[in-house]
DNA sequence: ATCGTATTCAACCTTTCGGTTAATCAACGG
DNA sequence: CCGTTGATTAACCGAAAGGTTGAATACGAT
């Protein structure tokens, strides 16, 4: 595992068990064990996952006594919509530059079927 | 790693190789050979992660000749951006009960500083 | 002080990842 | 047919992921 930033995100994102605790944390913050609860591991493995979330920015922990409630962290997903934002443009300036070349070798065609 | 449609996509991305090969491939087609031209690693290399991209759906490959141009695919990058935005809208409407909330319980107060 | 609850740390195991090299397949050009 | 070029497959390796169990830590309550 890499240690950038965005390969981070992605990874931590690339499992189901942490998207469902960050859809759990969309609902709210919640403690580790309300964060369990839905699942048939062991706490210790959903402690991990958090730590791999923290990790990422993608959620971050205060203290209330012995709890450690978790909140969503939305930062990260905002630099994973804008990559994919940038991506998007690209691609599409690259289509726009093809349908030009294309209409100027065959000047009677007036479209292209992208699927 | 799980075998659902997201987290293929994301584990795709989780890595700089593949990311950066994607980026290059935004600006038009290339063979493998020419995408494996700015690494340092191996070309089987390469070909492993063209075969973890085309598992995502990430990228398509062609046949011409001994060539296998790589072309990207966007549908599972949209995917994941309408992942991310079902993802935000439950958080703000999240901030927005809780706006109302404190509202109902502090009449006085008009606004809330999410920063 | 002690007990119980919430959470983490540590050690371990198995599977997967990302890389290597060597061998193989596929298509073209003489 | 043979050699060359492009790309994949196979076998292997070290490191990391994700899980387990067991011990430790941090608090609150009694």
């Amino acid at each position: 595992m890499p240690d950038d930033e965005l390969s981070r995100t992605f990874a931590a994102l690339a499992d189901p068990t942490r998207r469902a605790i960050l859809a759990r944390l969309s609902e709210g913050e919640a403690t580790v064990n309300e964060l369990a609860e839905p699942f048939d591991i062991s706490l210790q493995a959903i402690s991990k996952h958090l730590k791999v979330l923290e990790r990422a920015g993608l959620i971050s922990r205060g203290r209330d006594a012995q709890w450690r409630p978790c909140r969503l962290e939305t930062a990260p997903l905002d630099a994973v919509s804008h990559w994919i934002d940038r991506y998007r443009e690209r691609w599409n300036d690259r289509f726009d530059r093809l349908e030009r070349e294309i209409r100027r070798v065959h000047p009677g065609k007036e479209g292209l079927e992208h699927g």
